[in-house]
RNA sequence: GUGAUCGUAGCUCAGUUUGGUUAGAGCGCCUGGUUGUGGUCCAGGAGGUCGCGGGUUCAAAUCCCGUCGGUCACCCCA
């Protein structure tokens, strides 16, 4: 037998349903709301995610697919959206402001587990151009309207990164303190020294603790207009009534961030994420144009969604083809839709199929009777009634 | 990249420790009957390269090695 690529997805039944159901949402959300939808292409030059993501993040050393195509190019499949938005806005709006959202497939390659796959989809939102904080606030309540219509109950984590200068100095002081105190952090932390030494403050191990809590913070190291921005931001946000927790320790894994980072968790899990990028159309040599976006992932969405609103089902049933045939003709010109048996099996066959396909009504096209299978009520069939069911 | 664990019928699994008839069960599926406002019950039937490859052995689902895949965790991230 062959099996399925590592780290793959079938979508199917339930799962696919949600799949629709969270695109629709989507779409109400941020389509809707002059996000431009865009479809972008599965396959870039590998050189877009080096400059953006950074050549040293763990994404472009260890996680991307890459390829050579028969001319030659060094190719990958994409591990993200916001730096193929931005090269397209770049390429063709350069001198306008614009948003822009995406659904799509995205792919990494790490070892898969719970809410974590090879070929993963992400829902985004980006906006690019001559932009400012107001854009931050957009993009946040567009994201909690989005979530909020999917009934799903989100905490927010808010951070500054800072601009890239400031991120350094705050750096350099944080591998200084670490190396320090080498001795009293876990073996995975002290590799990180130097060379991502950020992320040590998001480390899980309980004892590294005591030496993260002590460790300078992010904020004595950003100046005044950073500090004076992201207090304004947060003061916004509490007019809006949005609840945030702030976190210092919260660091993204893509180089290109700057000041704002936010993350969207429920249950632990992070199921959207998103901040502020500034210098990346520059990073791409393509300008001097800023940005912010949002991406959530789309599967983390599917396992979290419990139910999605089910619309009533019927199946025809009869003892030969033609009283099935002439019924279905009928329904088909009032365009109500209709689950058929997959074979002409016997009647008590073909109601187990309809109990077990989950159906409403059972129409007896022999009998030209309608039957509610919840309660048994049969009432006579015609149009008429069976559209007021439904 | 690291670690743990699993892979036997469509599904859930037993059998693997201690190698030994023709590899089993429940559910599901198909056929016939029963029931007749139908989801019940009865009988029969189909369905298996025991993930794949190699090795050990007189003999491998069972032991060894490799590999692919699932699940979970680390790392990282959506």
């Amino acid at each position: 037998m062959i099996e399925q690529v590592k780290g793959t997805r079938n979508l199917y039944g339930l799962e696919a349903e949600k799949y629709l159901y969270i695109y629709d949402i989507f779409r109400k959300s941020f389509n809707t709301y002059g996000y431009d939808l865009i479809e972008l292409p599965t396959i870039e030059h590998k050189e877009l995610f080096d400059k953006s993501i950074g050549e040293n993040s763990e994404i472009v050393t260890k996680q991307m697919y890459e390829f050579k195509d028969k001319g030659n190019r060094d190719l990958v499949l994409r591990p993200e959206a916001t730096a193929s938005v931005v090269r397209f806005h770049n390429e063709f709006f350069r001198n306008e402001s614009r948003k822009y959202s995406y659904f799509g497939k995205m792919f990494r390659y790490e070892n898969p587990q719970k809410n974590r796959y090879r070929e993963f989809i992400q829902a985004g939102a980006e906006i690019v151009g001559t932009i400012d904080e107001y854009s931050n606030l957009q993009i946040l309540k567009t994201s909690i309207r989005f979530l909020s219509l999917l009934n799903i109950k989100s905490k927010l984590n808010l951070n500054t990164i800072g601009t890239k200068n400031e991120r350094e100095k705050y750096i350099e002081e944080l591998d200084k303190y670490f190396s320090k105190n080498k001795r009293e952090l876990s073996k995975e932390s002290v590799d990180k020294i130097g060379k991502n030494t950020l992320r040590i403050l998001d480390s899980n191990d309980p004892f590294d603790n005591q030496i993260i809590d002590l460790a300078p913070v992010i904020y004595d190291y950003l100046n005044n207009e950073t500090l004076s921005k992201y207090e304004a931001f947060k003061k916004d946000l509490k007019t809006e009534g949005i609840n945030f927790v702030e976190n210092p320790k919260l660091v993204r894994g893509l180089d290109y961030y700057n000041d704002l980072t936010f993350e969207f968790v429920v249950n632990g899990t992070v199921v959207g994420g998103g901040g502020r990028y500034d210098s990346l159309s520059e990073i791409l040599g393509l300008g001097n144009l800023s940005g912010v976006g949002v991406a959530f992932g789309v599967d983390r969405l599917i396992n979290t969604v419990k139910s999605i609103p089910s619309k009533t089902r019927v199946m025809l049933i009869a003892q030969n083809l033609s009283d099935l045939n002439l019924v279905s003709s009928k329904l088909d010109k009032a365009g109500i839709s209709y689950l058929l048996p997959v074979r002409g099996s016997k009647e008590n066959t073909q109601y187990k199929e309809a109990i077990k396909n989950n159906v409403d009504y059972v129409v007896n096209c022999t009998e030209n009777t309608i039957k509610n299978i919840n309660n048994n009520e049969s009432i006579k069939f015609n149009i008429s009634n069976l559209r007021k069911l439904l």
